[in-house]
DNA sequence: CCTACCGATCGGTAGG
DNA sequence: CCTACCGATCGGTAGG
């Protein structure tokens, strides 16, 4: 039970915010009664930081193994990129809840994502900055800042892009088009040539 | 009065999100009484509409001339890059409002974008063909997808941006780094050469 | 896990 | 613009 109502949180404070959403109303579409939900979480802060943790450990359980399915094709980078918006546009309402807890509380986000992602993090830039020795890699480029504002645009691609594209009459397939053009952008501004 | 109203509401809304923030709280961030929001706007729904069309009024009064002003530089390109992050980043609240309502009712903002942004956005596109046509621009460029990258990463900067730059370390001005990357990104992915 | 219930706060109305 | 007030809903507690 507890794995179902993080589930319907998750769906919820996605869909709604944290603020909009109610306890009684995660616990109705799970069939139980409100204040059931606080025996399983001490207080709806504390399902939020469930919630979220949640989320984080699936990106790094999964994550990883999705860019490393990528590692061995040829195109290897266009693959990555790819490997890494399908990832988040497989399930939206993570990229969203990430998104509105970045906008709702941004600094207990900032010491999270270190945290989680700083190691991570460090090996794409040294990765990159290999490349620029190697003279692969376009010598102008912010390592750090390339790779925020290519998952900056993978993440704002799932949670906003849908309806970014929707507006420009972009026809069928418009997260196909985006994601198509968004490795575009991230291989072209990055090698040399 | 009203624009005292709109005002608080727009930063309240911004960094609570509507379904956390409170008339209350509005009221007595401006010094009345709560009932009295209600005399300038019939309900609470009818006070984010306002804020929202507001919002959108002074992107459309003011983005154009700041994208004009950067028509006659050398570097015509990055100059306008570049006055569209610096117009976003000098009001993150109204960026990250905008953010929050795509998250909040896509349908609905799907709607209003397509009412205003439609013929601005025809014309950025159209010149993009047109740079196809003389060579000037890469032809597997795909125009519509490429415009919706670079605003989600303009405005992504803005609302989350700040909070990933840090989370690396960046230093000084992390987002006067990751706008100079940002236009660094477009420029190399849009021109031959 | 439930019911019964608490105080607080919400958006909104009445009446001036 | 105000005070007084409404019903509804909120997060959370007591007690089983």
């Amino acid at each position: 039970m507890r794995e179902r109502i993080l589930a319907e949180a998750r769906r919820q404070f996605a869909t709604l915010g944290f603020g909009a959403a109610s306890l009684r109303g995660v616990a109705r579409a799970v069939g139980i009664s409100g204040p059931s939900v606080l025996y399983h979480f001490p207080s709806k802060e504390a399902l939020r930081d469930a919630v979220l943790g949640d989320v984080l450990d699936h990106w790094q359980q999964h994550l990883p193994a999705a860019l490393a399915a990528a590692r061995g094709k040829e195109g290897r980078f266009d693959a990555t990129v790819n490997a890494l918006v399908s990832f988040f546009l497989a399930d939206p309402p993570r990229a969203q809840l990430v998104v509105r807890e970045l906008l709702d509380r941004p600094d207990e986000m900032r010491a999270l994502l270190t945290a989680r992602l700083a190691p991570w993090l460090s090996v794409v830039t040294d990765t990159i900055r290999e490349g620029q020795a190697r003279g692969s890699v376009r010598p102008e480029l912010d390592p750090e800042a390339f790779v925020v504002q290519i998952v900056t645009m993978a993440v704002g691609t799932v949670a906003v892009g849908g309806t970014a594209a929707s507006m420009f009459s972009m026809g069928e397939a418009p997260n196909e088009r985006l994601a198509a053009e968004l490795v575009r952008i991230a291989r072209t501004s990055l090698f040399t040539g």
